[in-house]
RNA sequence: GCAGAGGUGGCAGAGUGGUCGAAUGCGCACGACUCGAAAUCGUGUUACGUAGGAAUACGUACGGAGGUUCGAAUCCUCUCCUCUGCGCCA
Protein backbone atom coordinates (compact mmCIF):
# COMPACT_ATOMS: atom_id res chain seq x y z
CA UNK A 1 0.00 0.00 0.00
CA UNK A 2 1.17 3.55 -0.75
CA UNK A 3 1.08 6.69 0.40
CA UNK A 4 -2.34 7.99 0.35
CA UNK A 5 -0.69 11.67 0.14
CA UNK A 6 1.17 10.77 -2.97
CA UNK A 7 -1.92 10.31 -4.75
CA UNK A 8 -3.30 13.55 -3.63
CA UNK A 9 -0.24 15.09 -4.33
CA UNK A 10 1.09 13.75 -7.62
CA UNK A 11 -1.69 11.86 -8.76
CA UNK A 12 0.49 11.98 -12.47
CA UNK A 13 3.33 10.07 -10.75
CA UNK A 14 1.36 7.13 -9.53
CA UNK A 15 -0.27 7.08 -13.23
CA UNK A 16 3.27 6.95 -14.90
CA UNK A 17 4.15 3.94 -12.35
CA UNK A 18 0.68 1.97 -13.70
CA UNK A 19 1.99 2.64 -17.38
CA UNK A 20 5.36 1.23 -16.53
CA UNK A 21 3.79 -1.83 -15.02
CA UNK A 22 1.40 -2.56 -17.67
CA UNK A 23 -1.22 -1.97 -15.89
CA UNK A 24 -3.32 0.73 -17.83
CA UNK A 25 -6.47 -0.43 -16.33
CA UNK A 26 -6.04 0.79 -12.95
CA UNK A 27 -5.32 4.27 -13.68
CA UNK A 28 -9.03 5.83 -13.74
CA UNK A 29 -9.00 4.00 -9.45
CA UNK A 30 -6.81 6.73 -9.58
CA UNK A 31 -8.95 9.67 -10.09
CA UNK A 32 -11.47 7.53 -8.18
CA UNK A 33 -9.48 7.40 -5.08
CA UNK A 34 -8.71 11.34 -5.39
CA UNK A 35 -12.35 11.79 -4.95
CA UNK A 36 -13.08 9.23 -2.54
CA UNK A 37 -10.68 10.72 -0.28
CA UNK A 38 -12.00 14.37 -0.78
CA UNK A 39 -15.60 12.80 -0.31
CA UNK A 40 -14.00 10.74 2.91
CA UNK A 41 -12.22 14.13 4.45
CA UNK A 42 -15.76 16.14 3.87
CA UNK A 43 -17.83 13.22 5.89
CA UNK A 44 -15.12 12.84 8.63
CA UNK A 45 -15.00 16.85 9.23
CA UNK A 46 -18.68 16.69 9.31
CA UNK A 47 -18.51 13.77 11.65
CA UNK A 48 -16.41 15.39 13.84
CA UNK A 49 -18.24 18.85 14.03
CA UNK A 50 -21.05 16.39 15.28
CA UNK A 51 -19.37 14.62 17.88
CA UNK A 52 -18.14 17.96 19.27
CA UNK A 53 -21.75 18.80 19.69
CA UNK A 54 -22.20 15.26 21.17
CA UNK A 55 -19.77 16.19 23.65
CA UNK A 56 -20.84 19.45 24.42
CA UNK A 57 -24.28 18.50 24.92
CA UNK A 58 -23.18 15.52 27.50
CA UNK A 59 -21.46 17.84 29.29
CA UNK A 60 -24.21 20.28 29.60
CA UNK A 61 -26.84 17.30 30.69
CA UNK A 62 -24.24 16.67 33.16
CA UNK A 63 -24.13 19.84 34.99
CA UNK A 64 -27.76 20.62 34.43
CA UNK A 65 -28.17 16.92 36.58
CA UNK A 66 -26.27 18.17 38.85
CA UNK A 67 -28.10 21.13 39.80
CA UNK A 68 -30.92 19.28 39.11
CA UNK A 69 -32.43 21.11 36.46
CA UNK A 70 -34.72 17.91 35.72
CA UNK A 71 -36.43 20.01 32.60
CA UNK A 72 -33.74 21.19 30.83
CA UNK A 73 -31.82 18.74 31.08
CA UNK A 74 -34.57 16.39 29.02
CA UNK A 75 -34.80 19.08 26.53
CA UNK A 76 -30.74 18.35 26.27
CA UNK A 77 -31.05 14.98 26.17
CA UNK A 78 -34.12 15.14 23.04
CA UNK A 79 -31.82 17.29 21.39
CA UNK A 80 -28.47 15.15 21.59
CA UNK A 81 -30.77 12.28 20.71
CA UNK A 82 -31.42 14.15 16.98
CA UNK A 83 -27.46 14.85 16.67
CA UNK A 84 -26.86 11.34 17.42
CA UNK A 85 -29.17 9.97 14.29
CA UNK A 86 -27.34 12.67 12.20
CA UNK A 87 -24.01 10.83 13.86
CA UNK A 88 -25.34 7.36 12.44
CA UNK A 89 -26.17 8.59 9.33
CA UNK A 90 -22.91 10.22 8.57
CA UNK A 91 -20.72 6.90 10.02
CA UNK A 92 -22.39 4.16 7.91
CA UNK A 93 -21.65 6.75 5.07
CA UNK A 94 -18.05 7.09 6.07
CA UNK A 95 -17.44 3.31 6.56
CA UNK A 96 -18.95 2.57 2.95
CA UNK A 97 -16.91 5.51 1.58
CA UNK A 98 -13.18 4.46 3.48
CA UNK A 99 -13.89 0.33 2.69
CA UNK A 100 -13.93 1.69 -1.14
CA UNK A 101 -11.16 3.89 -0.68
CA UNK A 102 -9.18 1.05 1.38
CA UNK A 103 -10.12 -1.42 -1.63
CA UNK A 104 -8.80 0.90 -4.87
CA UNK A 105 -5.61 1.38 -2.44
CA UNK A 106 -4.37 -1.75 -1.51
CA UNK A 107 -4.62 -2.49 -5.59
CA UNK A 108 -3.01 0.65 -6.33
CA UNK A 109 1.13 -0.76 -6.87
CA UNK A 110 3.98 0.28 -4.84
CA UNK A 111 6.32 2.92 -7.20
CA UNK A 112 9.07 0.67 -8.34
CA UNK A 113 12.89 2.04 -8.77
CA UNK A 114 14.14 4.02 -11.50
CA UNK A 115 16.44 0.93 -12.80
CA UNK A 116 13.95 -1.59 -12.63
CA UNK A 117 13.78 -2.71 -16.41
CA UNK A 118 10.36 -2.00 -18.08
CA UNK A 119 8.96 -5.02 -19.58
CA UNK A 120 5.47 -7.11 -19.86
CA UNK A 121 6.02 -9.62 -18.22
CA UNK A 122 8.70 -13.01 -17.16
CA UNK A 123 9.78 -13.51 -20.46
CA UNK A 124 11.35 -9.60 -20.48
CA UNK A 125 13.39 -9.87 -17.19
CA UNK A 126 16.98 -9.18 -17.46
CA UNK A 127 19.97 -11.20 -16.45
CA UNK A 128 22.65 -9.74 -13.97
CA UNK A 129 26.06 -10.81 -13.47
CA UNK A 130 26.63 -14.45 -13.64
CA UNK A 131 28.73 -16.34 -10.68
CA UNK A 132 31.55 -18.71 -11.52
CA UNK A 133 31.65 -20.47 -15.01
CA UNK A 134 28.77 -23.46 -15.52
CA UNK A 135 31.44 -26.46 -16.09
CA UNK A 136 30.48 -28.79 -19.09
CA UNK A 137 29.46 -32.48 -18.08
CA UNK A 138 31.47 -35.33 -20.17
CA UNK A 139 28.03 -37.04 -19.50
CA UNK A 140 24.08 -36.61 -19.83
CA UNK A 141 22.93 -35.85 -16.88
CA UNK A 142 19.75 -37.42 -15.54
CA UNK A 143 16.25 -36.41 -14.27
CA UNK A 144 16.95 -35.48 -10.46
CA UNK A 145 14.56 -37.90 -9.40
CA UNK A 146 16.91 -40.37 -11.09
CA UNK A 147 19.61 -38.98 -9.35
CA UNK A 148 18.06 -39.23 -6.27
CA UNK A 149 16.73 -42.80 -6.68
CA UNK A 150 20.24 -44.35 -7.56
CA UNK A 151 21.41 -42.70 -4.32
CA UNK A 152 18.39 -44.33 -2.52
CA UNK A 153 17.62 -40.85 -1.27
CA UNK A 154 13.75 -40.35 -2.00
CA UNK A 155 11.07 -41.84 -1.73
CA UNK A 156 8.01 -40.32 -3.61
CA UNK A 157 5.66 -43.73 -3.64
CA UNK A 158 5.15 -44.08 -0.23
CA UNK A 159 5.04 -40.29 0.09
CA UNK A 160 1.82 -40.44 -2.47
CA UNK A 161 0.39 -42.58 -0.38
CA UNK A 162 0.76 -41.29 2.91
CA UNK A 163 0.20 -37.62 1.79
CA UNK A 164 -0.50 -37.14 -2.08
CA UNK A 165 1.53 -35.77 -4.93
CA UNK A 166 3.53 -33.02 -3.77
CA UNK A 167 5.20 -34.45 -0.98
CA UNK A 168 8.66 -36.81 -0.60
CA UNK A 169 10.73 -38.81 1.94
CA UNK A 170 13.87 -38.03 1.54
CA UNK A 171 16.47 -40.51 3.39
CA UNK A 172 19.84 -41.54 4.03
CA UNK A 173 22.61 -39.10 3.25
CA UNK A 174 20.27 -37.14 0.86
CA UNK A 175 18.27 -36.47 4.05
CA UNK A 176 21.36 -35.46 5.57
CA UNK A 177 22.64 -33.27 3.24
CA UNK A 178 19.72 -31.71 3.21
CA UNK A 179 19.74 -31.03 6.97
CA UNK A 180 23.58 -30.19 6.50
CA UNK A 181 22.52 -27.47 3.60
CA UNK A 182 20.28 -25.54 6.08
CA UNK A 183 22.55 -26.04 9.14
CA UNK A 184 25.06 -24.46 6.83
CA UNK A 185 23.07 -21.57 5.59
CA UNK A 186 21.94 -20.86 9.10
CA UNK A 187 25.82 -20.75 10.32
CA UNK A 188 26.57 -19.07 7.08
CA UNK A 189 24.23 -15.98 7.88
CA UNK A 190 25.02 -15.80 11.54
CA UNK A 191 28.96 -15.14 10.31
CA UNK A 192 27.44 -12.71 8.23
CA UNK A 193 26.15 -10.89 11.50
CA UNK A 194 22.31 -12.09 11.18
CA UNK A 195 20.34 -12.82 14.46
CA UNK A 196 18.92 -16.78 14.20
CA UNK A 197 15.51 -17.33 14.62
CA UNK A 198 12.53 -20.26 14.85
CA UNK A 199 9.61 -18.40 14.49
CA UNK A 200 6.15 -19.96 14.92
CA UNK A 201 4.90 -22.31 11.42
CA UNK A 202 1.12 -21.13 11.96
CA UNK A 203 -0.10 -17.72 12.15
CA UNK A 204 -3.22 -16.17 12.42
CA UNK A 205 -5.88 -15.19 10.13
CA UNK A 206 -5.16 -11.38 10.54
CA UNK A 207 -1.48 -11.68 10.20
CA UNK A 208 -2.02 -13.54 6.81
CA UNK A 209 -3.86 -11.18 5.77
CA UNK A 210 -1.50 -8.67 6.66
CA UNK A 211 1.09 -10.05 4.61
CA UNK A 212 -0.65 -10.81 1.53
CA UNK A 213 -3.62 -10.29 -0.45
CA UNK A 214 -6.71 -12.67 -0.36
CA UNK A 215 -5.91 -13.90 -3.96
CA UNK A 216 -2.66 -15.12 -2.64
CA UNK A 217 -4.04 -16.40 0.31
CA UNK A 218 -6.78 -18.68 -1.35
CA UNK A 219 -3.83 -20.26 -3.95
CA UNK A 220 -1.14 -20.76 -1.12
CA UNK A 221 -2.39 -21.25 2.57
CA UNK A 222 -3.72 -24.57 4.18
CA UNK A 223 -5.99 -23.38 7.05
CA UNK A 224 -5.95 -25.61 10.22
CA UNK A 225 -9.46 -26.74 10.83
CA UNK A 226 -11.91 -25.16 13.10
CA UNK A 227 -9.18 -22.71 13.95
CA UNK A 228 -7.92 -19.20 13.08
CA UNK A 229 -4.81 -20.35 12.31
CA UNK A 230 -2.71 -20.88 9.08
CA UNK A 231 0.38 -22.91 8.04
CA UNK A 232 3.30 -20.16 6.78
CA UNK A 233 3.93 -20.40 3.19
CA UNK A 234 7.53 -19.17 4.61
CA UNK A 235 8.79 -18.19 7.52
CA UNK A 236 8.67 -14.49 6.00
CA UNK A 237 5.08 -14.14 7.11
CA UNK A 238 5.33 -14.52 10.66
CA UNK A 239 8.78 -12.58 10.74
CA UNK A 240 6.91 -9.92 9.71
CA UNK A 241 4.18 -10.46 11.58
CA UNK A 242 6.05 -10.03 14.48
CA UNK A 243 6.41 -6.47 14.60
CA UNK A 244 3.08 -5.73 13.45
CA UNK A 245 1.50 -2.00 15.05
CA UNK A 246 4.81 -1.88 16.53
CA UNK A 247 7.29 1.21 16.88
CA UNK A 248 10.55 -0.02 16.81
CA UNK A 249 13.37 2.08 18.62
CA UNK A 250 15.46 3.83 16.08
CA UNK A 251 19.07 2.53 17.28
CA UNK A 252 17.62 -1.24 17.05
CA UNK A 253 17.57 -0.67 13.26
CA UNK A 254 18.22 -2.33 11.24
CA UNK A 255 16.60 -5.54 12.42
CA UNK A 256 18.69 -8.08 10.36
CA UNK A 257 17.20 -11.76 10.91
CA UNK A 258 17.52 -15.04 9.52
CA UNK A 259 14.95 -17.70 10.38
CA UNK A 260 14.25 -21.13 9.94
CA UNK A 261 11.04 -22.61 9.25
CA UNK A 262 9.48 -25.59 7.13
CA UNK A 263 7.03 -23.91 3.86
CA UNK A 264 3.64 -25.18 2.99
CA UNK A 265 1.59 -24.29 -0.12
CA UNK A 266 -1.15 -25.02 -2.20
CA UNK A 267 0.43 -23.90 -5.08
CA UNK A 268 -3.26 -24.20 -6.62
CA UNK A 269 -3.15 -22.92 -10.14
CA UNK A 270 0.67 -23.52 -10.30
CA UNK A 271 1.87 -25.37 -13.16
CA UNK A 272 3.85 -27.92 -12.53
CA UNK A 273 2.70 -29.45 -9.32
CA UNK A 274 1.56 -32.82 -11.41
CA UNK A 275 5.88 -32.66 -12.30
CA UNK A 276 7.57 -35.75 -10.92
CA UNK A 277 10.30 -34.31 -8.36
CA UNK A 278 11.05 -31.80 -6.22
CA UNK A 279 10.74 -28.77 -7.90
CA UNK A 280 7.50 -27.90 -6.74
CA UNK A 281 5.47 -29.08 -4.06
CA UNK A 282 3.65 -28.72 -0.90
CA UNK A 283 6.13 -28.71 1.66
CA UNK A 284 9.76 -27.58 1.90
CA UNK A 285 11.92 -26.20 3.96
CA UNK A 286 13.95 -22.76 4.09
CA UNK A 287 16.65 -20.73 5.28
CA UNK A 288 15.40 -17.22 4.98
CA UNK A 289 16.31 -13.51 5.43
CA UNK A 290 15.22 -10.32 6.48
CA UNK A 291 15.70 -6.96 6.88
CA UNK A 292 14.28 -3.85 8.64
CA UNK A 293 15.95 -0.36 8.31
CA UNK A 294 15.50 2.97 7.96
CA UNK A 295 14.35 4.36 4.24
CA UNK A 296 17.70 5.71 3.19
CA UNK A 297 19.17 2.23 4.07
CA UNK A 298 17.07 0.10 1.93
CA UNK A 299 18.81 -0.05 -1.18
CA UNK A 300 21.82 -0.69 0.59
CA UNK A 301 20.60 -3.73 2.39
CA UNK A 302 18.52 -4.73 -1.27
CA UNK A 303 22.40 -5.18 -2.80
CA UNK A 304 23.56 -7.29 0.37
CA UNK A 305 20.80 -9.72 0.69
CA UNK A 306 20.96 -10.95 -2.76
CA UNK A 307 24.83 -11.05 -2.76
CA UNK A 308 24.61 -13.05 0.47
CA UNK A 309 22.48 -15.70 -1.62
CA UNK A 310 25.36 -15.75 -4.37
CA UNK A 311 28.21 -16.04 -2.15
CA UNK A 312 26.54 -19.06 -0.42
CA UNK A 313 26.07 -20.93 -3.83
CA UNK A 314 29.24 -19.53 -4.80
CA UNK A 315 30.71 -21.26 -1.21
CA UNK A 316 29.34 -24.02 -2.73
CA UNK A 317 30.57 -24.24 -6.23
CA UNK A 318 27.08 -23.62 -7.78
CA UNK A 319 27.46 -21.11 -10.56
CA UNK A 320 24.37 -18.78 -10.12
CA UNK A 321 23.42 -15.66 -12.29
CA UNK A 322 20.79 -13.02 -10.81
CA UNK A 323 17.58 -12.41 -13.00
CA UNK A 324 16.25 -8.91 -12.38
CA UNK A 325 12.40 -8.79 -12.46
CA UNK A 326 11.15 -6.44 -15.15
CA UNK A 327 8.41 -4.09 -13.91
CA UNK A 328 5.38 -6.54 -15.42
CA UNK A 329 6.12 -9.14 -13.51
CA UNK A 330 7.43 -7.50 -9.84
CA UNK A 331 4.39 -8.22 -7.12
CA UNK A 332 2.15 -5.00 -6.25
CA UNK A 333 4.18 -4.54 -3.06
CA UNK A 334 7.76 -4.58 -4.54
CA UNK A 335 9.55 -1.57 -5.80
CA UNK A 336 12.33 -3.57 -6.45
CA UNK A 337 12.99 -7.56 -6.99
CA UNK A 338 15.62 -10.20 -8.26
CA UNK A 339 15.64 -14.10 -8.21
CA UNK A 340 18.71 -15.75 -8.28
CA UNK A 341 18.82 -18.41 -10.34
CA UNK A 342 21.32 -21.57 -10.18
CA UNK A 343 23.41 -23.59 -13.37
CA UNK A 344 21.29 -26.68 -14.10
CA UNK A 345 23.75 -28.77 -16.42
CA UNK A 346 20.70 -31.14 -17.41
CA UNK A 347 18.46 -28.51 -19.02
CA UNK A 348 21.49 -26.18 -19.72
CA UNK A 349 19.91 -23.59 -18.37
CA UNK A 350 19.33 -21.02 -14.98
CA UNK A 351 16.32 -21.91 -13.13
CA UNK A 352 15.29 -19.63 -9.66
CA UNK A 353 16.26 -20.88 -6.10
CA UNK A 354 15.31 -17.60 -4.43
CA UNK A 355 14.22 -14.49 -4.81
CA UNK A 356 15.36 -10.89 -3.33
CA UNK A 357 12.62 -8.18 -2.50
CA UNK A 358 12.41 -4.75 -1.00
CA UNK A 359 8.65 -3.73 -0.27
CA UNK A 360 10.38 0.00 1.21
CA UNK A 361 7.85 1.03 2.87
CA UNK A 362 4.52 -0.48 1.16
CA UNK A 363 4.46 -3.41 3.28
CA UNK A 364 5.24 -1.38 6.39
CA UNK A 365 2.54 0.41 6.05
CA UNK A 366 0.03 -1.90 5.53
CA UNK A 367 1.30 -3.92 9.04
CA UNK A 368 1.95 -0.74 10.45
CA UNK A 369 5.56 -1.07 11.34
CA UNK A 370 7.31 1.98 12.33
CA UNK A 371 10.31 3.32 13.68
CA UNK A 372 11.01 6.42 15.72
CA UNK A 373 12.88 8.61 13.97
CA UNK A 374 14.62 10.54 16.36
CA UNK A 375 15.68 13.61 13.92
CA UNK A 376 12.18 14.61 12.96
CA UNK A 377 11.27 13.28 16.43
CA UNK A 378 8.50 11.68 14.62
CA UNK A 379 7.05 7.97 13.85
CA UNK A 380 7.66 6.73 10.01
CA UNK A 381 7.66 3.70 8.28
CA UNK A 382 10.12 1.67 8.09
CA UNK A 383 11.35 -0.45 5.10
CA UNK A 384 11.54 -4.14 4.78
CA UNK A 385 13.06 -6.81 2.81
CA UNK A 386 13.83 -10.17 2.32
CA UNK A 387 15.37 -12.90 0.48
CA UNK A 388 15.84 -16.33 0.44
CA UNK A 389 19.30 -17.85 1.91
CA UNK A 390 18.75 -21.48 0.29
CA UNK A 391 15.66 -23.65 0.20
CA UNK A 392 16.67 -27.26 -0.06
CA UNK A 393 14.98 -29.29 -1.38
CA UNK A 394 14.62 -26.88 -4.67
CA UNK A 395 18.50 -26.37 -4.53
CA UNK A 396 19.39 -29.82 -4.22
CA UNK A 397 18.49 -30.04 -7.70
CA UNK A 398 21.18 -27.76 -8.56
CA UNK A 399 23.06 -29.31 -6.22
CA UNK A 400 22.82 -32.76 -7.04
CA UNK A 401 23.42 -31.81 -10.95
CA UNK A 402 26.49 -29.82 -10.47
CA UNK A 403 27.95 -31.92 -8.40
CA UNK A 404 27.41 -35.48 -9.91
CA UNK A 405 29.77 -38.10 -11.03
CA UNK A 406 30.12 -40.47 -14.08
CA UNK A 407 29.22 -42.85 -11.76
CA UNK A 408 26.27 -41.95 -10.01
CA UNK A 409 27.98 -40.35 -6.89
CA UNK A 410 27.95 -36.91 -5.71
CA UNK A 411 30.60 -34.86 -4.34
CA UNK A 412 30.47 -32.64 -1.40
CA UNK A 413 32.18 -29.57 -1.41
CA UNK A 414 34.27 -28.37 1.44
CA UNK A 415 32.68 -25.95 2.99
CA UNK A 416 29.77 -28.63 3.04
CA UNK A 417 32.09 -31.89 4.65
CA UNK A 418 32.13 -30.68 8.52
CA UNK A 419 28.05 -30.84 8.49
CA UNK A 420 28.25 -34.80 6.91
CA UNK A 421 30.35 -36.05 8.87
CA UNK A 422 33.64 -35.12 6.83
CA UNK A 423 32.17 -37.28 3.90
CA UNK A 424 33.02 -36.01 0.85
CA UNK A 425 31.38 -37.67 -1.93
CA UNK A 426 28.01 -39.88 -1.26
CA UNK A 427 27.86 -42.88 -2.98
CA UNK A 428 24.79 -44.97 -4.67
CA UNK A 429 23.40 -47.72 -3.42
CA UNK A 430 23.69 -51.52 -4.37
C1' G B 1 -8.67 -28.32 29.28
C1' C B 2 -10.73 -26.43 34.29
C1' A B 3 -10.74 -22.53 38.16
C1' G B 4 -9.24 -17.68 39.83
C1' A B 5 -6.87 -12.81 38.83
C1' G B 6 -5.77 -9.28 35.30
C1' G B 7 -5.05 -6.33 30.37
C1' U B 8 -4.96 1.69 31.23
C1' G B 9 0.49 6.51 28.35
C1' G B 10 7.83 4.69 26.87
C1' C B 11 7.53 1.80 31.85
C1' A B 12 5.20 1.10 36.75
C1' G B 13 0.43 2.06 38.51
C1' A B 14 -4.42 4.89 40.30
C1' G B 15 -9.17 5.40 38.48
C1' U B 16 -15.74 1.53 38.96
C1' G B 17 -21.16 6.24 34.76
C1' G B 18 -20.27 13.15 33.68
C1' U B 19 -15.48 18.10 35.86
C1' C B 20 -10.90 11.62 32.89
C1' G B 21 -6.75 11.69 27.62
C1' A B 22 -6.63 9.94 32.32
C1' A B 23 -3.73 10.97 39.49
C1' U B 24 1.07 9.62 41.18
C1' G B 25 5.98 7.72 40.48
C1' C B 26 9.92 6.47 37.03
C1' G B 27 11.93 7.71 32.41
C1' C B 28 12.82 11.53 28.75
C1' A B 29 13.47 16.96 27.06
C1' C B 30 14.37 21.94 28.38
C1' G B 31 15.45 25.55 32.16
C1' A B 32 17.21 27.26 37.21
C1' C B 33 20.98 26.38 40.93
C1' U B 34 26.61 24.90 40.20
C1' C B 35 33.34 26.09 38.14
C1' G B 36 31.16 21.34 36.52
C1' A B 37 28.30 17.19 38.10
C1' A B 38 24.99 14.68 41.56
C1' A B 39 20.93 16.02 44.44
C1' U B 40 17.01 19.58 44.36
C1' C B 41 13.39 22.86 42.17
C1' G B 42 10.45 24.57 37.83
C1' U B 43 8.27 23.66 32.94
C1' G B 44 7.03 20.30 29.31
C1' U B 45 6.27 15.19 27.60
C1' U B 46 0.59 9.50 24.32
C1' A B 47 -0.63 8.18 19.43
C1' C B 48 -3.48 8.68 15.08
C1' G B 49 -6.83 11.55 11.74
C1' U B 50 -8.68 16.39 9.73
C1' A B 51 -7.84 21.80 9.00
C1' G B 52 -3.57 25.26 9.28
C1' G B 53 2.76 28.04 7.35
C1' A B 54 2.67 27.69 12.54
C1' A B 55 0.68 28.41 17.28
C1' U B 56 -3.52 25.77 17.74
C1' A B 57 -8.52 23.76 17.15
C1' C B 58 -11.76 19.66 16.60
C1' G B 59 -12.29 14.40 16.49
C1' U B 60 -10.83 9.27 17.70
C1' A B 61 -8.33 5.67 20.80
C1' C B 62 -7.98 2.72 28.10
C1' G B 63 -6.47 -5.47 24.47
C1' G B 64 -10.31 -6.34 20.19
C1' A B 65 -15.58 -6.52 18.39
C1' G B 66 -20.59 -5.47 19.55
C1' G B 67 -24.41 -3.48 23.06
C1' U B 68 -26.87 -0.24 27.07
C1' U B 69 -26.88 5.35 27.88
C1' C B 70 -27.88 12.13 26.45
C1' G B 71 -22.83 10.56 28.17
C1' A B 72 -18.56 4.47 29.05
C1' A B 73 -11.65 3.26 31.03
C1' U B 74 -15.94 2.43 34.40
C1' C B 75 -22.17 -1.42 33.16
C1' C B 76 -23.60 -5.92 29.73
C1' U B 77 -22.30 -9.79 25.78
C1' C B 78 -18.73 -12.18 22.84
C1' U B 79 -13.58 -12.71 21.79
C1' C B 80 -8.14 -12.51 22.16
C1' C B 81 -4.00 -12.32 25.30
C1' U B 82 -1.17 -12.57 30.07
C1' C B 83 -0.43 -14.36 35.11
C1' U B 84 -1.44 -18.01 39.28
C1' G B 85 -3.21 -22.87 40.76
C1' C B 86 -4.88 -27.75 39.10
C1' G B 87 -5.00 -31.31 35.12
C1' C B 88 -2.56 -33.18 30.68
C1' C B 89 1.88 -33.62 27.82
C1' A B 90 6.49 -34.13 23.95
Amino acid sequence: MIDIALIRENPELVKNNLKKKFQERKIPLVDEICELDAKKRALQSEGDNLRSTRNALAKEIGSLMREKKFAEAEEAKAKSKANNDRIAQIESECAEVEERLKKDMMSIPNIIADDVPIGKDDSENVEGKRFLEPAEKPFEVPYHVDILEKLAGIDLDSARRTSGNGFYYLTGDVARLHSAILTYARDFMIDKGFTYCIPPFMIRGDVVSGVMSFEEMEGMMYKIEGEDLYLIGTSEHSMIGRFMGSVLPEEKLPLTLTSYSPCFRKEKGAHGIEERGIYRIHQFEKQEMIVICKPEESDYWYEKLWNYTVELFVSLKIPVRQLICCSGDLADLKYKSCDVEAWSPRQKKYFEVGSCSNLTDAQARRLGIRYRNSRTGKNEYAHTLNNTVVAPPRMLIAFLENHLNEDGSVDIPEALQKYMGGKTKIIPAK
